[in-house]
DNA sequence: CGTTAGCACTCATCGTCGTCGAGTGCTAAC
DNA sequence: GTTAGCACTCGACGACGATGAGTGCTAACG
């Protein structure tokens, strides 16, 4: 090949020409909003392409030679590839500015001052889904960074107990438990005293190794059955670490994208958003494409999980002082929106940053 | 019309010849187990009816006219009606046993001794849909009967706090509110007290008129600010009494049915599961069929929503006391298997009803 | 007189076939 | 380098006929 042409290489990627980068726009953009395959002659009569049906037509066999276009048979349009969809998001979306009334919905969801931090990523989610019609999936934040502020037990009956738990970062959790026989109510109140005193500020991670290594022996002081109320306590403990909240809106949405008119597609992605242990590993996945903004964007088969891999996951991350402690995502065909959502999420993904920061003093 | 026709009226419904009653049945339990409209040729092959096509399609004939059975078009075979199917429910369908391994999984589900309420009501919901390949949708218990067990305020930093309120039923309901500004922690120790004090066995309905009543005057002797707590208070209480939990599970079984391949009509179902208030009302609906076992079932456009007017809703109330606490639903299409669900729904709700008692010492 | 064999008739389903048209690739002219 | 012209491809769509399941009716049967 002649250095004369105008192909030079970027980065491992063999940059496009100008106006091949022009026109692959103008593709994604028609088959984003259509979902038909795009011809050269419908291209042609957009005002911000001016060149004939047969020049477009050269330059889309190249770009198809290329891998950025694909042919679902040989007398129709293009559509775009898996790699030209990823071109578009890596180079060519234009992050063009939110409407007003999208921008205030979403400020308003963090106006208001007093709210549980897992209710404002779950009301965020679903108005992420009502603006744009994809399905959002949210993963709760997780307790890393989380710690134990306040333990209790309430005994129901005489065998009978509910064990409550708060974190610093509001969240609750309860379980109801068996209260081991032979035991009195001031001795049960003297072994959450005990524990509310040593394991207050412990992270809810390192409870239930703390639990053995400082507790064990004192208790066994102060308390009959100390054997017991330890497995009483660990039972309360265990299960919580595991599962994560999963929230899930606009599950619907789906059904209006016609690349989801077929039943069996719908399933196995129905499936798997059941499913909250292998959701949670689809959307908690380490991102490729992290751009500092921790928007990572996944297109068909670079997601994990074969049920998805004709859609498209943008995911956010909201963090406290660099520890990532959820992720919000949209859920959509892989022929998505992709402007309009990723700028929705940069608006999200700060208002998030700065709702956290504010939450955590 | 002579008294000699063995035609006899019986509680206002025609009462139908034997042969009439063999021959629907084995239409209905032929349409539940095929979902394709059943022939006479079909029907004289099976062994439990010995009669030709011919004088079968002379009752069938008969049967259509008497509003049992429809034709989808001329040259097909029948199908039920809702009359059909609800004539099969209350006087044909056969409530022979369940299978061993069925009971065995349900009885084990009330074997745990130390659950929760909700979780075993939640369990039993998630082992109906596994066992019957339908959806499954559980009321949560209401707060009908329950009553204040504890109360209590966590301040998680200056201005916010963790509101917890536990029921003597073990559920445990928290939320995140403002702190009144000027109000130092003794304060809100002492507005706890007095709350657990003079509200704890109040029931949760009651529970804001009694605030004003009895609370209101002596707060404000220990305590500045006494509006501002009071309000806060409230905050905490409203909101629970309105939305009920509700479980769904198997909403994905509903895709296997042939007569869900409808994109259009999954969606109309799907949206009302979606939509918890809408759900409560169809599943809460007061049912007309009860007949003493708590049993409902409700065919077609015997539902109240338009979306389900094609399903078939089974529902059994869980109760203690008399006192009716929630409701287990199972929805599949009007072509269900009545005899299994039935079945299943009556061990169930017996089950249940032990369990409840004994949960209520 | 109830039951059944026989038969003509109906109608949805399915595969075939030709038409239509959107879109392409190639060539030659500008 | 760009574009007009043209032959070609191939899916979508509608018409058509064959197929077959199932019916209703009539007449024969025990």
């Amino acid at each position: 090949m002649g250095t004369k042409l105008p192909i030079l290489i970027f980065g491992g990627m063999r940059m496009l020409t100008e106006r091949q980068r022009l026109i692959l726009t103008a593709i994604v953009d028609d088959y984003i909003s259509s979902a038909e395959p795009v011809g050269s002659r419908s291209i042609s009569k957009r005002g911000d392409v001016g060149y004939s049906p047969a020049t477009i037509r050269n330059e889309m066999a190249d770009l198809e030679e290329l891998g950025f276009l694909e042919q679902p048979h040989t007398s129709a349009g293009r559509i775009p590839s898996h790699k030209g969809y990823r071109y578009y998001v890596d180079h060519l979306v234009r992050l063009d500015n939110l409407s007003k009334e999208e921008v205030h919905r979403l400020k308003s969801m963090f106006a208001e001052k007093i709210t549980a931090m897992e209710q404002v990523v779950q009301h965020t989610a679903s108005t992420l889904a009502q603006l744009t019609n994809y399905t959002s999936i949210a993963l709760g934040p997780g307790m890393f960074d989380t710690t134990l502020r306040h333990f209790q037990l309430l005994p129901l009956n005489d065998d009978t107990a509910v064990a409550i738990i708060v974190t610093n970062t509001g969240h609750v959790e309860n379980k109801t438990v068996a209260i081991p026989p032979g035991i009195s109510t001031s001795e049960l109140e003297k072994v959450v005293n005990l524990l509310n005193t040593k394991l207050t500020g412990v992270p809810l991670i390192k409870l239930r190794s703390q639990l053995y290594k400082e507790i064990g022996d004192e208790m066994s002081k102060y308390v009959s059955h100390a054997q017991e109320m330890i497995s009483m306590v660990e039972t309360v403990l265990s299960g919580d670490e595991a599962q994560r909240e999963v929230y899930l809106s606009g599950t619907t949405n789906m059904l209006n994208q016609p690349e989801f008119q077929d039943v069996d597609r719908i399933k196995t992605i129905w499936e798997l958003l059941e499913e909250t242990p292998a959701l949670i590993k689809v959307i908690g996945a380490p991102g490729a494409a992290d751009q500092g903004t921790g928007i990572q964007v996944r297109i068909g088969q670079e997601n994990t999980h074969a049920a998805i891999s004709n859609c498209s996951l943008i995911t956010a991350t909201y963090s406290v002082h660099g520890q990532n402690l959820g992720t919000i995502g949209l859920l959509g065909p892989t022929r998505m929106e992709y402007a309009k959502v990723i700028n929705l999420m940069q608006q999200v993904s700060q208002q998030l940053a700065v709702f956290m920061e504010r939450y955590h003093k």
